[in-house]
DNA sequence: GAATGTCTGTTGGAATTCCAACAAAGGAGA
DNA sequence: TCTCCTTTGTTGGAATTCCAACAGACATTC
């Protein structure tokens, strides 16, 4: 069996657990390595959703199809990266979405209920996994939360100015970097990508904010500020 | 001390314990009760987030003060009502919102890293609350996605379809109720009361679905493409 | 330097949504 | 039955957003 260590100190789940720490527990969690090639699936909507998934190499997708067969793509997910964690969780019955590899793939699969039994002989780090896990869904919840509320906003205007809000918030500056592009902007607030370069404009020109690229600036800033996420 | 087994058991926290497990549950846990008069704080917003809140008697707010001090009220909480839970175990260092008591009330407060972390002498439904708080937290999460789902469409027909779309699969049939009134919907979805009407109207008269109150029927609706999911 | 591609800002007409006001359809209670 | 009240449907003009097309800035490659 190949040493996966690498990937999996990249992901969420095992952060504080060195390589000896990570032998012990996928041991102790009985987890199955699977490989799958590309184009075929890691599983398919309608099967049971009992594991947590692990992408070990390659890539895999996850994929919702509509009503009528129209598929589209989810999330695309590297290696380190978790998956199919929230529907297990959920206790729902079966999975709404299919994981297909794009790529030949290697993934690592985790009982759910198992990861959430403390095991009899009770491994040093199954509570840290147990709070990873945890701490992990809840911070996906924040951001969702957090998306939501921009995109409750009536107006483009509006929603640019949340989420520039909520950053200089969480930068504890009225002067920063956003991770994004104006076309990434513009599909994570929910708005057309030329509309909001024209907001931005006008915020700009009403001396509201200033911009360059990523780097956004608050003027007028009112302080009122303290709290930061993370 | 009162009795809330009643309460209690009506939390999603505690499903599946019985008011002798529930004693020893809360002893386990050190969880404090707590009296808050009408109109006071159970916290403010920037204090420590260390604690899941369960709402025991009254009725208490969760507010969130904007950037230029305006108070919008997130979720009005009755008896047997989490909240906090997922700020507190995201690992945020401060709540980004506030708890009032709109009625005087009484609230159990449990220290969230006492909750995640498995007891010396390990009491026997330790691990099912864990369970019970994992499966809240994701199931909330499930509900977060899906109501981005439906925001992110273009129209409003768009949206009403792929909320009506997905309460058919839920329900498992293209006939059924939800759980709505019309302005309750709207404000779902973020959309105006009145277009959303004017578009369900049309949805009717075109033959794409039926609808009499909170009961809808979907039918023979044709795949009316480009429809872009996201 | 020229050619190419990407990202961003601008613009105008089409499409959609908002908004307010009102009408119609019930339900509850006197 | 008759109000009163709530909910839902309808309508038209104002406001906003979408969409496509294009132009300028900048980086990369040849």
């Amino acid at each position: 069996m190949k040493n996966y260590n690498e990937v999996l100190s990249r992901c969420p789940l095992f952060v504080g657990m060195e390589p000896p720490d990570l032998d012990s527990m996928l041991a102790c969690l009985d987890g199955k390595i699977k490989n799958v090639q590309k184009g075929n699936p890691v599983f398919l909507e309608g099967t049971p959703a009992r594991f947590v998934g692990v992408v070990l190499s390659g890539t895999v997708q996850v994929i919702r199809e509509d009503y009528y067969g129209i598929r589209s793509i989810l999330a695309v997910l590297q290696p380190g990266e978790l998956f199919a964690e929230v529907f297990s969780f959920a206790g729902i019955t079966s999975m709404p979405v299919s994981v297909i590899a794009s790529k030949d793939s290697e993934v690592l699969l985790l009982d759910c209920t198992r990861v959430l039994t403390t095991c009899t002989n009770s491994c040093h780090y199954h509570n840290l996994l147990m709070k990873n896990l945890v701490q992990g869904i809840a911070q996906k919840n924040l951001a969702l939360s957090q998306k939501i509320r921009y995109m409750s906003q009536k107006t483009t205007k509006e929603k640019i100015m949340a989420f520039l809000l909520d950053q200089a918030k969480l930068h504890g500056s009225t002067e920063f970097v956003i991770p994004y592009d104006r076309q990434a902007l513009a599909d994570y607030l929910g708005v057309e990508r030329s509309a909001m370069s024209a907001e931005i404009s006008k915020l700009k020109s009403a001396g509201q904010i200033d911009t360059k690229g990523s780097w956004f600036c608050i003027r007028n800033f009112m302080p009122n500020l303290p709290f930061v996420y993370h």
